[in-house]
DNA sequence: GTAATTTGACCCGG
DNA sequence: CCGGGTCAAATTAC
């Protein structure tokens, strides 16, 4: 790698991330006005915007100058209202489609009180299928999925560990996103209100309001599903506001048209901070560009996903690629 | 009775 | 070979 330039823009991107970061700051005061907000808004999504663009250049500089067709000029990244899109994994999507699982973490910290052992209840019904001892670790890990996985194919999982400094706190990762339907009565009314979101993506957002604490391990994907409608809600998650947006266009174009929304927010109202930690992931890809490893079916089925919902795999959000360790995300979440 | 969990064995990539 | 992830039979819970 070529790396001209490459630091300095990184430098600009960290600066705009805090403007970013304190326009957030801003938004979370509770404002007098609608205008306020609205100019708030504008804010955000013009440094989203421009930490998008200079991310996309990242992008082409480290994994291939030879023009892809999504190079930034062309492909109108999808974008919410509030401009955030920053874009995960796209080079790394685009230079060779592989691994499309979503990954993500959590840490949520089970309250004191309710010293119960298992984490909480994420709105899913999970289904416990290994546990293991990790070396060096003092907790085992216990590995779950999507309870529904053989009778609607729902290929989420997630891993469950508990926090050595801190055994209040449970982590987390989730591995790809739920395509089953969830059983009506188990989740709380309030919750369905949340399972509105789909993506991790949106999740991070919203996560930043709730102050939760999320780690983007590995959002390759091509991002499932419906990508292509993905916006946002204009801030405020008052209620219902924020299931609108997903119409019945993004329903349609869903494989198999009887599926409900496949994401279902496994946030919960415990947690607590929110971090956003660049991909640390390129050791794991090896970085080069030929490393097919047969993948499983999951590929096909959500690249069937993006294929049917028309999504060119242009338009993902959120992109911190590697980005200097420290540059978090991790704001006033205690504040709001 | 069914469904979920436990747990040691197995598989596979590094 | 080792360790993490998964399978599946046995066990437990409902």
């Amino acid at each position: 790698m070529e790396s001209t330039g490459v630091w300095e823009r990184k430098q600009v991107i960290n600066e705009l991330m805090q403007g970013y970061e304190h326009a957030k700051q801003l938004q979370s005061v509770r404002s007098p006005s609608a205008a306020t907000e609205l100019q708030i808004q504008s804010i955000l999504s013009s440094i989203g915007k421009a930490i998008n663009m200079l991310m996309s250049r990242d992008c082409e500089g480290e994994t291939q100058p030879t023009d892809s067709p999504h190079s930034i000029s062309g492909s109108p990244h999808s974008e919410n209202s509030n401009g955030t899109t920053f874009r995960e994994d796209e080079c790394r999507v685009l230079s060779k489609k592989r691994k499309m699982v979503p990954k993500w973490t959590e840490q949520i910290r089970v309250s004191a009180g309710s010293s119960l052992e298992g984490p909480p209840d994420d709105g899913h019904s999970w289904r416990k299928y290994g546990q293991k001892d990790i070396l060096g670790a003092k907790y085992p890990r216990a590995y779950y999925r999507c309870t529904h996985k053989h009778l609607q194919g729902c290929l989420a999982k997630k891993q469950v560990q508990r926090s050595e400094e801190d055994p209040s706190i449970f982590n987390i990762m989730y591995q790809g996103t739920h395509t089953c339907m969830q059983a009506p009565h188990l989740a709380s009314p309030k919750l369905q209100e949340k399972q509105q979101q789909q993506h991790p993506q949106q999740q991070l957002l919203i996560n930043f309001r709730t102050g939760l604490k999320v780690k983007t391990e590995d959002l390759d994907t091509t991002q499932d599903l419906n990508s292509s409608s993905f916006s946002f809600p204009p801030a405020k998650d008052s209620g219902n506001s924020t299931n609108c947006i997903f119409s019945s266009k993004s329903m349609d174009n869903h494989f198999m048209g009887s599926f409900s929304p496949p994401f279902i927010s496994p946030a919960t109202s415990e947690s607590n901070y929110f971090s956003v930690s660049p991909c640390h992931q390129m050791s794991s890809y090896g970085g080069g560009p030929n490393m097919q490893t047969p993948e499983s079916e999951l590929n096909e089925i959500i690249s069937a996903m993006t294929t049917a919902s028309n999504s060119s795999l242009g338009d993902l959000d959120f992109h911190f690629d590697e980005f200097d360790p420290n540059l978090q995300f991790d704001t006033n979440s205690f504040l709001s």
